[in-house]
DNA sequence: GTAGTGTTACTCGGATAAATATTGTCCGAGTGACATCGG
DNA sequence: CCGATGTCACTCGGACAATATTTATCCGAGTAACACTAC
């Protein structure tokens, strides 16, 4: 019963990506140096969010990461389950029917009762995480935690993030950083 | 976001073992071969168990293991833990503190909301193995599963559990089995 | 001045090694049962 | 026949390897920006 480290890092990842604005992307070197990770390690963790669908990968210069959909729509599940794996935690391996008295096949139709009890506790594990909102975690650091705190990460957030190129059609966003 | 293999185990184990009679033990030989365990690693487990206070083990000859209290009084969560540690599965390794802009510490007095929400999650998840008694797990078993594999499961019970030496002023148990 | 083109620097992505936790095995300390011996 | 005693077999308990998983690192493929050149 222990969680990876990298989903702390995942979540609070996420939880930055959720304040760049519109399409723009923000790197994952400048991710780890906001947490005090390695890079390389989180680009691992980073990717696993990509390939779940949670956030997008953008190649090249100016490239980086950023929410596939809004902070509203992701969960703490969808987070946990991309990064530690979708399989349940307890997983049974019918030890019942391993021991020397090999009874028939018949014999085990009904679902071992330690198993459903085990996985009833962790889809009610699954349906808390399941409430809670990206959205919800960035009002509630906003809204609760120092200002300084969230000033400075407002700030990083401004000093890394890079806007994406702009199709001819669209106006360019304003000029306002670097 | 795995649990070890052997808290499958161990409580297939404390089952069998809330079926031997009063105060007779039943050798971690017989448990590990029962469920096609290693018995020295089995021992590891049961161990735990025991320094938790859920079993007691008797050594020497007719020795083994047995309830240290009645069936009602032991819950998934008490196996749970005394198997898998008691510590949270998700540790907030404080790593918004470890980025480069380095803040004050009265900065950070409010504590982490993504830590919060997780440790409600895992409450959630340790309620629902709380509620749920070892003597329910046993109550479940006999009446749902095949009469087979119950008649089965008491019968390795009877032939290896070991009635304990009677005091003196105790009256000895029926000489039923061998 | 403008369009085209080549270079370059920056990004992610996956393959590769080290560290750690889990799983499995072994041997020793302790204890009560059993057989033996003596009364 | 009953009791004391020494031996012994059986138990748990902790110390010692092997394996799997997690953590960390490095190098390569790809892409868009940038500078340069030609028109």
């Amino acid at each position: 019963m222990k969680l990876g480290e990298g989903v702390e890092a995942a979540i609070h990842c996420a939880a930055m990506l959720a304040g760049v604005d519109g399409a723009a992307t923000m790197p994952g070197a400048a991710l780890a140096e906001a947490f005090g990770v390695s890079p390389s390690y989180l680009l691992k963790h980073l990717n696993m969010l990509t390939a779940a669908g949670i956030l997008e990968s953008v190649p090249g210069p100016a490239g980086g990461y950023r929410l596939a959909k809004p902070s509203e729509r992701i969960t703490l599940l969808d987070i946990v389950l991309a990064v530690e794996g979708r399989e349940p935690a307890f997983r049974c391996g019918e030890i019942r029917q391993r021991g020397p008295v090999r009874l028939d096949a018949s014999a085990y139709v009904k679902p071992c009762g330690i198993n459903a009890a085990m996985l009833k506790a962790e889809r009610a594990y699954r349906a808390a995480l399941a409430e809670v909102r990206l959205s919800a975690i960035v009002a509630d650091y906003v809204s609760e935690a120092d200002p300084r705190s969230v000033a400075a990460g407002c700030a990083f957030v401004a000093r890394y993030q890079r806007p994406q190129k702009v199709h001819p059609n669209q106006v360019p966003p304003s000029k306002s950083e670097r």
